[in-house]
RNA sequence: CGCGGGGUAGAGCAGCUGGUAGCUCGUCGGGCUCAUAACCCGGAGGUCGUUGGUUCGAAUCCUUCCCCCGCAACCA
């Protein structure tokens, strides 16, 4: 299989039903920094990102928007500021680009489909379930909540269809055995995680096709199916490679991959689909490594919540580079991350301006105000050099070792212990002092080069994060190119010679006060609030039957197990409280109500909520902003009497 | 008892194979002037979520409870 000095790295391939957000750049930026760091280590490096476009969602959301599937697809993905667009600006130095709609993908899945038909692994069954259709996902009675899709609450339906399964239990102990050598899943979290959620309750069978929809590919044999998501996004892997295809030609060369995804997907990668490379009697990836997520105010990014935050903002804002920086050096690549704003200018400030775009700037302008630009060949060398030396000399091996793990958050550290030890020996030596007198120069010019070469590894090291800006970095302190490789990443390789010009501001100092309004400003742009046009007429008597009454709140509890639902015990002027459940704890918590008065319709059928009777129902304000739902209870004043009536 | 992660200075985190509580930012004071109002040094600030236990000794091990977050057939 692979040869020694290849190197196959992935991201997931991406869901273009949206634009993409600040998550999946923190996903393919990781995948890039290490993939460009094989490089500088001298691997053949193949890097591979793509999109999966097929499916019953995107089928759904080209026809809102009038467009065939693929043109809705094209648009995301190769339209202006598209995904394509996206990696182009991060600086994505992917070697190439899936598409699951790409032609060679399709024949290739369905030469992989029929392989694993013929084999007996893949068998035709039947489906049933509930199915939710927004979510585009079938749930079994059992993890409904309320009767209700568990992810959007909304209705499901009664569902069954003939399908195509996968023997996916035929395949547990196999891939028990393989998430149990606790180096293919890491971080080693996630092993237990999935040998106790998913492998001990055992595997079911995997539904692998499709009759609902027709966006995807069709199974070539049966064709009123088309190929469900597991076959046909994960195989992307090895298809891109030329795997039952004539596009490509290396899948002998660099196969097995290490695989960078989402905590979320690590199921998929890890348990389904090193089955399916079984049953093709292919090996089993290199790796499967589960990043965290980018998490905002403690709370996960989603659409739902309006809180997605855009890259493209923020990379033509503070540049490109210092948002990959920030992204690696902060967030520690195996957990959850928060997110903020204030968090990301403040690491541009101090890592990248004030430590080494600072670091950089006065160490140029001294060679250049003391030295003319080229450092002496005369030096005296002195103790108090030592520790940075050594520094020097060991950053780069405790670096190469946290860029092996996966680590990037703790390579940088090793990296700027070494930059903050620079800035102390510049200090500690005073070149402004000795520069006083003459007789100090060897001495001085000793001092100089020790900096130059502190920058020089320092900035070699932080190429695979920051390529442009390391390398106009490395222009002004002269530099050339032969002395940038990993092999030159040594104390004392810098040529002789060199010409060093104090070069434009790498990183500019932010006014963080500044920055953060004026994002608020771009990321809170007032779209228009969505109104709901005006309902038919209902004729008086009609609204009459309605019975609204002001009531006041004397309880209010959260319902357990509900991330909606407040129990609602209220003073409706009868006399005995009446109990009525609002699905509104999203907006409200319980303490703010209790004793407001508010408005709710009475005559309602009661309802059952999680087991609890609901007498009515509590009226409010909703309308819709950036696609996500406004909620205000009608809360009355203090002097509006309980019982009165609405009309 | 569904599974998992987390609760440590104002904020964000590390420490968690047990032995005087650390890092970054912020804050206060000092130094320096080569540099991007930057850099360097020092100080203040924590009963390490709660209860009980093991131990000579627990943030670190066991136990009770509370709170936050994620997952539960595909949002990185």
């Amino acid at each position: 299989m692979a040869h020694e000095n290849t190197f196959y790295i992935t991201t997931p391939i991406y869901y273009p039903s949206d634009k993409l957000h600040i998550g999946h750049t923190y996903c393919t930026v990781a995948t890039d920094t290490i993939a460009r760091y094989k490089r500088l280590r001298g691997y053949d490096v193949m890097f591979l990102t793509g999109t999966d476009e097929h499916g019953q969602k995107i089928e759904e959301k080209a026809k809102e928007a009038g467009k065939t599937p693929q043109q809705f697809v094209d648009d995301i993905v190769t339209g202006k500021g598209g995904i394509l667009d996206l990696w182009k600006l991060m600086n994505i130095s992917n070697d190439r680009f899936i598409r699951t709609t790409d032609d060679y993908h399709v024949i290739s899945i369905q030469r992989i489909f029929r392989k694993m038909y013929e084999n007996g692994d893949i068998y035709k069954g039947t489906y049933k379930g509930k199915y939710c259709t927004p979510c585009e996902s079938f749930w079994t009675e059992s993890q409904l909540v309320d009767g209700k899709c568990p992810d959007c609450g909304r209705e499901v339906r009664d569902a069954e269809e003939e399908a195509y399964f996968f023997r996916l239990s035929k395949y547990a102990k196999p891939v028990q055995d393989l998430l149990e050598t606790g180096t293919f899943l890491e971080p080693a979290s996630r092993v237990n995680e999935m040998i106790n959620n998913f492998i001990k309750p055992g595997l079911e069978d995997l539904c692998v096709s499709r009759t609902s929809f027709k966006w995807g590919i069709p199974v070539d044999f049966d064709p009123g199916h088309v190929v469900y998501v597991w076959v046909d996004a994960l195989s992307n892997y090895i298809t891109a490679l030329g795997y039952d295809n004539d596009r490509y030609d290396d899948f002998e060369k660099y196969w097995p991959a290490v695989h960078i995804v989402g905590k979320e997907i690590v199921r998929f990668h890890s348990i389904i689909w090193p089955a399916m490379l079984m049953s093709l009697g292919l090996p089993v990836p290199k790796k499967v490594y589960g990043h965290g997520w980018l998490v905002i105010d403690g709370g996960k990014m989603s659409k739902s919540k309006g809180n997605v935050v855009d890259p493209y903002v923020l990379a033509e804002r503070f540049g490109v580079d210092a948002l990959r920086f920030f992204l690696l050096r902060t967030f520690p690549f195996g957990s959850d991350g928060n997110f903020t704003n204030e968090l990301l200018i403040s690491t541009i400030n101090t890592d990248l301006a004030n430590d080494l775009g600072n670091l950089v700037s006065r160490t140029t302008a001294m060679v250049e105000k003391y030295f003319g630009g080229t450092i002496p060949v005369d030096r005296d060398s002195d103790p108090a050099d030592e520790e940075l030396i050594r520094l020097i000399r060991e950053a780069p091996e405790a670096y190469a070792a946290q860029m092996d793990a996966f680590q990037p958050h703790l390579a940088l550290e090793e990296i700027f212990k070494l930059i903050q030890r620079a800035n102390k020996y510049i200090d500690e030596c005073a070149p402004w002092v000795l520069a006083k007198d003459e007789a100090n120069r060897p001495r001085l010019a000793k001092v100089m080069y020790n900096l130059v070469e502190a920058l020089r590894v320092s900035l070699i090291s932080l190429t695979p994060f920051m390529p442009d800006s390391c390398s106009k970095a490395l222009d002004q302190l002269g530099v050339p190119w032969g002395a940038r490789k990993w092999d030159t990443i040594v104390y004392g390789s810098m040529p002789e010679g060199a010409i060093i010009r104090k070069g434009e501001t790498l990183f500019p100092r932010l006014d963080a006060a500044k920055e953060l309004a004026e994002l608020e400003k771009l990321t809170k742009h007032p779209s228009q609030p969505k109104v709901e046009p005006v309902l038919p007429d209902v004729s008086i008597d009609e609204f009459a039957k309605c019975d609204m009454r002001v009531v006041k709140v004397l309880s209010c509890e959260a319902v357990p197990k509900s991330e909606k639902l407040l129990k609602f015990s209220l003073d409706d002027g009868s006399g005995t409280p009446r109990q009525i459940l609002s699905g509104i704890h999203k907006f409200y918590e319980p303490e703010q109500l209790v004793g407001k008065k508010v408005a709710a319709i009475l005559n309602l059928p009661p309802r059952k909520m999680m087991g609890l009777d609901s007498n009515g129902m509590l009226l409010s304000a909703v309308r819709e902003v950036d696609g996500k739902e406004e909620l205000h209870l009608m809360i009355l004043d203090d002097a509006v009497p309980v019982g009165s009536r609405l009309c």
